[in-house]
DNA sequence: ATGACTGATTGCAAATTGCAACCAGTTGTA
DNA sequence: TACAACTGGTTGCAATTTGCAATCAGTCAT
């Protein structure tokens, strides 16, 4: 393998090749906004189901790819911990732009799209902070912040739409 | 058809229900970016060589997810003249990224990745004049412009190159 | 020692993809 | 008026990919 030639070398299809799929960007979307770094964290705690030979086959190919990394995880000894790479962590402008888009013209359900909506609003400047926080949790960057984490402000943004939520059936 | 339920309502999720596999955002880039508007122009003209069973069903798709129109040629009783939605137009920034991210971490040839690479450095302000010049092939909104067209720029840009590569390969 | 948890693998049916051939109606040209 | 080229596709078929469910061997806490 790693041997199929290129459709072309053209950028968009390019990236296409690598996760053009139903399930890659899933993926990792789970472990940049979801803070997923285990197999069972990433197969049983997905939104959309994702089997347990799919989700396998695409971590082994964006290991090929050098999307993320795979290191031994010291509690356990079969444990594996998977890690972003500075190309994935890359990809969260595109992330952003996609939730936008996504919001603006599908069938959105509120409390999965609460995150994209503060990512849209905070722009450029907060996807930066966020690529830090990243790059921090991934790659082991030194932390410079202040104040809390953009994924702070994501997750309590969710609880919050989900707290309201549950109040509103409750009525 | 039409009646599958979706995987979760997730801004990212839905939006790769539309275009998250190999082909889509491929028949929108030669249309956005190649000036595609012809069944044949985009089945013969792809760089990447789709199939034409592939084509029509993703057209097809396309269509009911409302990115493009499809109406009669006046020229020819049999041809059909594909349009850009506001919908597929509002996937420009999203090109750009992909663009911008292909030509950093993957193996771009320098004539395929020429248009990203202007694109990328005209940022937010470019591609919005890009769009509306979009609008106004695809939607007919009256033109407001001044000097060269984007469109005009990048396909000027990839002719350079192209001519350069040639006189290089001749020495 | 036992049962739950780890990251997967396996078998199998169904859906999707890709290739090549083909098609009927339309048009320009000889 | 014949003919070839062009129009947007369709069809048949093999190969690949997907999705589901069951399973697995090693690890760990009790």
């Amino acid at each position: 393998m790693s041997t199929a030639a290129h459709r072309s070398g053209c950028p968009i299809n390019l990236s296409l090749e690598v996760f053009g799929d139903r399930w890659s960007l899933i993926i990792l979307r789970d472990m940049m906004f979801g803070g997923r770094r285990h197999f069972r964290e990433l197969l049983t705690r997905s939104e959309e189901g994702i089997s347990s030979n799919i989700l396998a086959d695409r971590l082994k190919m964006l290991l090929d790819e050098g999307m993320i990394t795979k290191t031994d995880d010291p509690s356990h000894k079969q444990k594996a911990v998977y890690s972003l790479t500075e190309k994935s962590i890359a990809l969260v402008p595109i992330f952003a732009h996609l939730g936008a888009w996504g919001r603006r013209y599908l069938p959105v359900s509120e409390e999965l799209s609460i995150r994209a909506q503060l990512l849209e609003e905070g722009g450029p400047a907060l996807w930066d902070q966020f690529m830090a926080e990243l790059r921090e949790l991934h790659l082991g960057e030194p932390a410079k912040r202040e104040g809390p984490t953009v994924a702070e402000q994501l997750q309590a943004a969710y609880e919050k739409v989900l707290a309201r939520q549950a109040a509103k059936t409750r009525r």
